[in-house]
RNA sequence: GGAGAAAUGGCAGAGUGGUCGAAUGCGGCGGUCUUGAAAACCGUUGAUCGUUUACGCGGUCCGGGGGUUCGAAUCCCUCUUUCUCCGCCA
């Protein structure tokens, strides 16, 4: 969230920055400001009844201590009265400050000056292309049809044990995973990361940390017996150890990765374009995340660009990199890249990253400082992730991309990691 | 799941109702000494909110929440976590 601070001292430039978000901000900074107003009068007034109070315990004591019980409890008559209103102000106080927190919960984070203003993904601006477009019949199948033509990944299967979104992957599905999973993590940890291995439930205070909860709860499943979420991505857990953590300069960047697996919701999406992995509910993912200096977190926002380029060029899989406008990019996010790979059987581009900054959007909820060297203040951090790969849409554009007569074909870098070098 | 013990500053560890934000040690930082370093010695060293042009000043925080009291790290309730013993278990 934003800090109340700079909605008091650049309101304006909040307004106008939000626009480029589609949100009009105009009254909730208003009550912000009024509410953040009426929160530090309040604390003012309770802060000089509480020093009263303070200096009139010690003289009490003082007088115990030399056995002056009369005025003792001539001190004593005026304390009850304050105590009163101590109380009553500092029920106000709480009240303010809840509803300061509701109101700064419900602002977007303000885009980067990149961002260009656009209602949806019709307008995202593609910023770079790469990789071969395979040379493929008008006939290339599907994956769906690929991944029972070779009995790898099955889901009827998933149908039966669990329900609609649930693959389950066999022999040579199962080991690709497997590779992919030990390949990108490979990769990670060249590139500088530390691996993680997190867990995939999480209380309500790592929901919230991260900007899941409290407004996207139905994104994520709730285990309601112990209160406890599944993530829907390794963000979660990997950030939420920043939390409440003040860090030294120098131990910045944190580059940490970790794969997990990944639960979504995604109440309501239907039709042709959520068939076979391209949305399930359970998958496979290795995140990147970042935790950086203020004022280097767009070179590492394009370190991370680079690392995810590099997977999706060893994979051999023809890509874009999309600069998400306004109306596309998340709540929580001040500039995002997507990246898309070219899918032969379905004919359209499949989404299987997106890098984000959050700059100090998610860091203020966290909490997450670093103590600046030369002024001894602590300060905000930036914080950012990506994936670096989601599997299942990866999976796809394998298979489809890679379809002979012969069988699937596996690309060079995985056959160190699968052990064999065509599905069939 | 049952019984007991505990939770204090970066760490270790005192403190059981009245200048306690908290002794002491270690660590960190600054200094003296030294050609340099070590040792020794001296000083300093938490977070957070508010206020002030500033120097400052005030409030809050001793696992979380609530209570008793003029006053709570200290007493009471409750939750969480850790340790020990028992049970169960991959």
């Amino acid at each position: 969230m934003l800090t109340s601070g700079i909605i008091r001292e650049k309101r304006d430039f909040v307004i106008e920055k939000l626009k480029v978000k589609n949100f009009d901000a105009t009254e909730i900074t208003a009550k912000i400001i009024e509410t953040d107003t009426r929160r530090r009068d309040i604390q003012v007034r309770a802060d000089s009844l509480m020093s009263e109070m303070n200096r009139i315990s010690k003289v009490i004591g003082k007088l115990y201590a030399e056995n002056k019980k009369a005025e003792a409890d001539a001190a004593r008559a005026r304390t009850g009265e304050l105590k009163e209103e101590i109380k009553e102000l500092s029920l106000k106080r709480a009240e303010a400050e809840d509803l300061l927190n509701e109101l700064l919960v419900q602002l977007p984070n303000l885009p980067h000056e990149s961002v260009k203003p656009g209602k949806g993904e019709n307008e995202n601006e593609t910023i770079r292309e790469g990789g071969k477009m395979p040379a493929m019949s008008e006939d290339a199948l599907p994956h769906w049809d690929l991944i029972k033509r070779y009995d790898i990944i099955d889901i009827e299967l998933g149908n039966k044990l669990t329900g609609a979104g649930f693959p389950v992957y066999k022999g040579k599905g199962a080991r690709l995973q497997r590779a992919l999973i030990n390949f990108f993590l490979d990769e990670g940890e060249k590139a500088g990361f530390s691996e993680i291995l997190p867990p995939v439930l999480v209380n309500e205070e790592s929901g919230f940390g991260t900007g899941q909860l409290p407004d996207k709860e139905g994104q994520m499943y709730h285990v309601t017996e112990d209160n406890l979420y599944l993530i829907p991505t390794a963000e979660v857990p990997i950030t939420n150890i920043y939390r409440d953590v003040i860090l030294e300069e120098e131990q910045l960047p944190v580059m940490n990765m970790g794969y997990t697996q990944c639960f979504r919701r995604e109440a309501g999406s239907w039709g042709a374009h959520v068939r076979g992995l391209n949305r399930l509910h359970q998958f496979d993912k290795v995140e990147i995340v970042v935790i950086s200096h203020p004022s280097k977190s767009y070179e590492t926002l394009d370190m991370m660009l680079k690392h995810v380029e590099h997977l999706v060029n060893l994979l051999e899989l023809p890509y874009r990199v999309l600069r998400l406008c306004g109306g596309d990019i998340s709540f929580t996010s001040a500039l995002t890249y997507d990246f898309e790979v070219w899918s032969a059987g379905q004919k359209r581009w499949l989404e299987v990253s997106s890098v984000s900054n959050f700059e100090s959007f998610q860091s203020n909820r966290l909490k997450c400082r670093y103590r600046d060297k030369e002024t001894k203040q602590n300060q905000l951090v930036h914080t950012l992730n990506g994936s670096a790969l989601a599997l299942p849409r990866i999976v796809a554009a394998l298979l489809e991309n890679n379809q002979t007569p012969r069988g699937i074909r596996v690309p060079a870098a995985l056959i160190p990691y699968t052990g064999f070098d065509i599905i069939d």
